[in-house]
DNA sequence: GGGATTAATTAATCTAGATGAATGCCATTG
DNA sequence: CAATGGCATTCATCTAGATTAATTAATCCC
């Protein structure tokens, strides 16, 4: 289980992504534009990693069972990203929430509240209040 | 020119992306989870489009070189989105706005500013504010 | 010309969530 | 055992930006 995080230039941190099983982790950004490096990544319990470089994701000759796969993860990303934008734009912190439960159920029991608070954009105060809130509704 | 947006469950519309000349334009979401297109694409200006099927992209027998080509586009799509998101969680509208700016100069002529108010994630009014104070600063 | 429509601006009010500070709760460590 | 430090909670206050509403400007269309 792992966490990339940026840290703004006041110093604070801002969870990215979460990866647990299956999932994979990458820092695009700063291979992209060449510039410093703008994502940490720091493992949350004991993992075993694959590693990729990625000149050879570019360079290797691939079958095309495994291109497609290529493929496939880049577009998986690309659509869980493009869900956080307009998730990010349109939706009050409690929804935003609801919709991490929904879509990472696993993962409240194993992040401590703070790492979910920064994820999804919020304090830890505010979090904690989006909780109370939901207890006396179930 | 074009410009991609969602509508959400209240009926707003968001600005998602928009697409200039030699940028690319796609709804990886829908496409990939199946769920009913999240995205709507409309043109700003009249557009000479280049149309790539998905199918396509995926199945057909590239060169090294354009896989190479595809694979950069994706990546730069990815880097694009990486920093919306932490842009959206770690800034102010103003600090937006003047990223929007920086990496877009040309578009703030070519966009009517309330669809780039919902590219930033704000209201017409509050970018309309934004501005003024930025004129006395000038 | 004179409505009608849409975009941008301004100002008054309201609110979601930030900030700051205090408290309790474990879990560790000596 | 007490002491320490990190995490979660609670509450009081503050603020960025939303909302509502009115005003002006520009464009279109008869």
């Amino acid at each position: 289980l792992l966490r990339s995080y940026s840290i703004d230039g006041k110093g604070k941190e801002h969870v990215f992504i979460f990866a647990s099983e299956g999932w994979i982790m990458a820092d695009i950004e700063s291979q992209e534009f060449n510039t410093p490096t703008e994502l940490f990544i720091e493992c949350l319990e004991n993992s075993e990693l694959i590693v990729f470089d990625r000149k050879c994701l570019v360079e290797a000759k691939l079958s095309d069972e495994q291109r497609k796969d290529e493929i496939r993860l880049m577009s998986r990303r690309i659509a869980v990203l493009q869900r956080r934008v307009l998730l990010l734009m349109s939706s009050s912190a409690k929804e935003r929430y609801n919709s991490f439960l929904a879509t990472y159920p696993d993962l409240p029991n194993r992040v401590p509240q703070h790492m979910i608070a920064s994820y999804l954009g919020i304090t830890p105060q505010a979090l904690s209040t989006i909780r109370r809130e939901m207890v006396g509704k179930n």
